[in-house]
DNA sequence: GCGACAG
DNA sequence: ATCTTGTCGC
């Protein structure tokens, strides 16, 4: 698939202005009729050598099988800066998704959509870019307010900011610790749950969360033996 | 002013 | 993200 972008941001200020500028294109959406694919994406690093390995593993949502997975390399440049998140990740995961033959419904990220300080989330960006529908599933808190939901499957709460609600604390797994889910482009939050849970009937992360990590670390870990 | 802070 | 062994439980 093709993913237009603008040049990627050399410095934090230059990534503030495009995050802002960029902000304004995401759109609210709606549930998601007839969703048969759903994509994963994750990022994997090697601190010594700044090599990062990008994977997006598209899932066929009935049967949670590969229908086709990519990856890509590249070298990382942009310092981890909480709320800059998507311009480290951002470059090498956008040429994983071009090496995609199929366009998937919806693509799943590893982190947060509009439950942002500025709410844009590096699920509102990828959206943004693709124009997909997206969402994210973080696996640990970042700045919203949340509480406690009930220790079942399926249970949540609003995760809020104020009065806002901007995503939900969402437990996949009795008893298991909660993941937490935002919209990021053009998919409402009760089907970026009712999605969450579905790509998750056995484990605490979703299935594309997980086959994309586990693919962009062993590829990682190929190419260093390689060396 | 001092922490906290997705991956 | 990544560094890391054994260990508890199904």
């Amino acid at each position: 698939m093709r993913v237009p972008h603008d040049p990627w941001p050399a410095d934090q200020a230059e990534a503030l202005r495009q995050q802002l500028a960029l902000r304004a294109r995401v759109e609210a959406g709606g549930p998601l009729p007839a969703v048969r694919t759903a994509a994963g994406l994750d990022v994997s690093y090697d601190g010594e050598t700044g090599r990062a390995v990008a994977a997006a593993v598209v899932l066929d949502l009935a049967t949670l099988t590969v229908v086709e997975a990519a990856t890509a390399t590249g070298e990382v440049t942009f310092p981890y800066v909480p709320g800059l998140l998507a311009f480290r990740e951002l470059p090498v995961l956008v040429d994983a998704l071009e090496r995609l033959t199929v366009t998937p419904d919806v693509l799943v990220c590893d982190g947060y959509g509009v439950a942002h300080p500025r709410r844009f989330g590096l699920a509102c960006h990828v959206g943004v870019l693709t124009g997909l529908p997206t969402f994210g599933v973080a696996k640990t808190p970042f700045t919203s307010a949340h509480a406690e939901p009930g220790p079942g499957r399926g249970d949540w709460l609003p995760l809020t900011e104020d009065e806002e609600v901007l995503g939900r604390v969402l437990r996949t797994q009795p008893k298991v610790k909660p993941v937490f889910v935002s919209v990021g482009h053009r998919v409402d939050l009760a089907t970026a749950t009712t999605l969450t849970l579905a790509l998750a009937p056995r484990f605490r992360l979703p299935e594309t969360t997980r086959h994309a990590d586990q693919l962009s670390r062993r590829l990682l870990g190929g190419l260093y033996a390689a060396r």
